[in-house]
DNA sequence: TTGCACTGACTATACGGTCAGTCAATATAA
DNA sequence: TTATATTGACTGACCGTATAGTCAGTGCAA
């Protein structure tokens, strides 16, 4: 495997774990079996790589939202969404650890701001499009709530509560939003 | 003023501003003209303050509910609750920044973690007690996405959207949980 | 021969934490 | 009242360590 992308995802995994601030270039080197100097050739600094990796990831969600975007009625693709949240939330619990941690801390949230703005846009966009096809009153704030609600799921289950009864909330969340009119 | 505590006040905004990483004992000492011996002398170390720092804020934040908690209809208490909870995420930002900062990183909420489970389970029956009055169905299941949601605005307010429309979600927000029977 | 991926020893700096000691206030004893 | 002992807040120089980043040089592919 070519030894910058190794390095990305050696660096990801070790800022995902350990946070940001908390993961030397010395570890990553050692993790990766690469010298120092070579992420300093490749990157020009430690935030150089963070942005590297906050960029390849929003292209990860973009692809995967394209891959998804069939022709689907909105309320399947609503649908769609939310499970397909509960699964990521499950079973890549690191990268949402990462995204929480960077955009928390003031020094990193700042050193990617106008990453975190394009990605969120987007994100916030696609939300929107398919409650205006539903055709829900209030589409862009109801769309807001939606985000919210999901990131918060993700805060409470990853930071916060022990035993977060992620299916039972599932279940909750695609009564209100699907069986119900919201 | 007391030293100790003009220690906890400015290291409390200081870490707010800038995280607790990235905030030196130094710099906390500069910002309160006190010797670097003195915080050590008063807090076992940087993460002991940090901890004194978090159990003060868990201690406001119970005797703040304790003081609302009239013999108010629970339909009323939930009003009061989403808006006191806008209230302060306008007025005290950086409280809510540090909060989100310290859960998010993963060796400070390794340090905080019984704290915060003891504050999270605080906020967790103060309002499941709310829903269970109004005599909601699945009291807890609604509790969890309540808090959800609240988190989940804090966390795109403070850290993610430009110009995130706070009044029309709160509206929104009032309007499901209020004023339609959830 | 040129250019580029790559190395690892090196530097300057900043960090958390220590420690010997100062000083003022308080308690004790005469 | 006066002299002495004890405490504990407080200082700042100091220490070992770890950090991000540099750079002169190596080896290899085109």
């Amino acid at each position: 495997m070519d030894k910058k992308t190794q390095i990305i995802e050696i660096a990801t995994k070790l800022f995902s774990e350990n946070g940001f601030e908390n993961t030397s270039i010395s570890r990553v080197c050692e993790a990766s079996n690469v010298s120092k100097g070579l992420v300093f050739h490749h990157f020009k600094s430690k935030d150089g790589l963070l942005r590297e990796i906050f960029s390849v990831t929003t292209k990860k969600i973009i692809e995967m939202n394209e891959s998804i975007n069939d022709e689907q009625k909105p309320m399947d693709r609503l649908y769609d969404l939310i499970n397909s949240f509960f699964i990521q939330i499950k079973s890549d619990k690191l990268f949402f650890q990462l995204n929480l941690n960077v955009m928390t801390q003031p020094k990193t949230r700042e050193l990617l701001n106008d990453l975190i703005k394009e990605r969120s846009t987007f994100i916030l966009t696609s939300v929107k499009q398919i409650f205006n096809q539903i055709n829900t009153e209030n589409a862009e704030i109801i769309s807001y709530l939606f985000i919210a609600e999901l990131d918060g799921i993700a805060l409470n289950y990853l930071g916060i509560f022990d035993n977060y009864p992620l299916e039972q909330i599932k279940e909750q969340l695609i009564k209100k939003y699907i069986k119900n009119g919201i």
